[in-house]
RNA sequence: GAGGACGUAGGCAAAUCGGUGAAGCCGUCAGCCCUUCAAGUUGAAGAUUGCGGGUUCGAAUCCCGUCGUCCUCGCCA
């Protein structure tokens, strides 16, 4: 039997950073062991449920580069199915119709009631105490005739246990006791997630379910539901929280953006970077190596891997610096000056196009020039949006001047107003416009003006490029080329700010 | 409140089911590169493995307690 595997997602929301994990370690898994990775989207909660949600989450998949096998399974078009397992098992008395009024409670709330109501009913409560669990077939069948609104319960067992083997977790247990007999369909008919996902999970033949934490404890209720339904239970594997800095919760709330997807794509992020990332949260190969390939990832996952304690991810929201966790900027920062440039101008071309720089020459005539200038501004660079906004001098000469670049190296030497157009006079008479050309003329040119050769440098950097750092200055005389470095260096409107 | 899970440096984490001075990466700091730098390179600091007991010749690894964090407990998913 080929293993299956899903992920499956609510679409209330973009797609969390937990969830990204969660479909990449699926994902990751069902390639590893040759099976098959699918999507289910879980929109039975028709209030939260968006369109838009759904089309985040493809799109954060997509990205990511996590494409699912099989068609997506909407878990609304199986509505029926629920209720005809529901109902299957009210006819074999496994499950029993409750004609106790809905109580309406505020979403908001919820937590705090169960916590109450707990605290309330502390020693006293039975999970077994519901009135209608033992009514007489007639009577409930009675009731229904009559067009009494029921939700239907399982009917749980008053002694014994539920178990299981979770992969990462080890065994599980939990006394029936302590489970009340759960709704499987709503008073209004609408079937309810333990169901739906039990359900799911075996028409769509998963093998293993591999989820987060916080389904844990809730996995002994599907399992109970497994065994009413006589159907074997799949495999768990739970998979450790994610959360924010300090411990606490991570929460799209609270946190905001920062765990979203598509903020990552948004900000210039290479998404084999991203889900290299993301594979080393919680879970490792135990081996002394950091950046890998999908099909490394691949090949090196297992189940064994993953953790049992939560990861945090570290953010700062008062440093820009800092926005996000530092290693999955040096882990982007990695991947853009490092991984083969014909990988990377694609996306530096995206890039350059949606900020209105791209030039189609870029691909023609000045395809050499083009790729040796990304090869060398890439040093330094972070993430995509760096091409555009750091780079943007490399490419246009509407460009900004770093305040500090300026008065750190231009205005703290005033002499450079006049000295740095002299040396644009020098140039010009440079016939070979390259490396060892320029550094003759320049050092000349400091020699006889008495001043160091870092003076000139700095100065012209902050003059050609805008910013105070960048790759060597004779690398960027040589690649904006004679005639523009001369233009710039003759400028004077950054002596006038 | 009840159940449960987890706890190795600021963060990610390794340590063949107890055995040499507790890997590595990010971040931090410093030297070098003296043309910058958030790059590169070299190096440093940072952990009595949450804390307290116990078992043992020997414990991050086993046991007990304690504290902390998180998860679950809904006619939400």
């Amino acid at each position: 039997m080929t293993p299956r595997v899903r992920f499956a997602p609510s679409p209330t929301g973009y797609l969390h950073i937990g969830s990204a994990r969660t479909a990449l370690f699926n994902y990751l898994y069902a390639k590893h062991v040759g099976g098959k990775f699918l999507l289910r989207i879980e929109d039975t909660d028709i209030a939260r449920s968006t369109d838009e949600s759904t089309r985040s989450i493809l799109e954060g998949l997509a990205w990511l580069g996590l494409n699912y096998d099989e068609e997506i399974v909407f878990q609304s078009n199986n509505a029926d199915n629920h209720r005809a397992a529901a109902f299957g098992l009210l006819e074999e008395g496994k499950a029993y119709r409750d004609f106790t009024p809905k109580e309406n409670r505020a979403d908001i709330n919820i937590k705090q009631n169960i916590a109450d109501r707990a605290r309330a009913a502390q020693g006293e409560k039975s999970m077994r105490d519901n009135p209608f669990r033992d009514l007489s077939k007639e009577e409930s069948d009675a009731k229904a005739a009559a067009g009494e609104p029921f939700a239907i319960r399982l009917k749980i067992a008053e002694t014994g246990k539920t178990s299981f083997e979770d992969a990462v977790y080890g065994l599980n247990e939990r006394d029936y006791a302590e489970i009340e007999d759960l709704v499987l369909l709503r008073s209004d008919g609408h079937p309810l997630y333990n169901l739906a996902v039990v359900c799911d999970d075996i028409e769509m033949e998963i093998t293993d379910v591999i989820r987060g934490q916080d389904h844990l404890t809730n996995t002994h209720k599907q399992i109970l539901i497994y065994e009413a339904l006589g159907i074997k239970s799949p495999r768990f594997a739970h998979l450790p929280l994610i959360l924010a800095p300090g411990g606490k919760k991570l929460s799209k709330r609270i946190h905001g953006e920062i765990v979203s997807m598509t903020t990552y794509r948004d900000a210039g992020f290479l998404a084999a970077a991203f889900r290299n990332f993301l594979a080393l949260l919680g879970w490792s190969a135990g081996e002394e190596k950091e950046i890998y390939t999908l099909d490394e990832l691949t090949e090196k996952f297992s189940l064994e891997g993953i953790h049992r304690n939560p990861a945090i991810f570290n953010f700062d929201a008062n440093n820009p610096k800092r926005w996000t966790d530092d290693k999955a900027i040096w882990m982007n920062a990695e991947y853009v000056r490092t991984m083969p440039l014909d990988e990377l101008l694609p996306f530096v071309k995206a890039e350059l196009k949606s900020a209105k720089l791209w030039r189609d020459e870029y691909e023609d005539d000045d395809k050499n020039w083009f790729e040796k200038t990304i090869d060398l501004i890439r040093e330094r660079f972070f993430t995509l949006k760096d091409f555009s906004a750091q780079g943007r001098a490399y490419f246009s000469e509407d460009f900004d001047f770093d305040e500090t670049a300026i008065n750190k190296n231009l205005k703290k030497f005033p002499e450079l107003k006049t000295w740095l157009p002299e040396l644009a006079e020098r140039f010009e008479s440079v016939e070979d416009f390259t490396h060892d050309a320029i550094h003759d003329a320049v050092g000349k040119f400091t020699e006889e003006k008495g001043t160091k050769f870092g003076v000139i440098m700095n100065g012209a950097r902050a003059l050609l490029t805008g910013l105070a750092v960048g790759p060597s200055m004779l690398a960027v005389f040589e690649t904006l080329g004679k005639e523009k470095s001369i233009l710039r260096l003759k400028s004077q409107i950054v002596w006038n700010m």
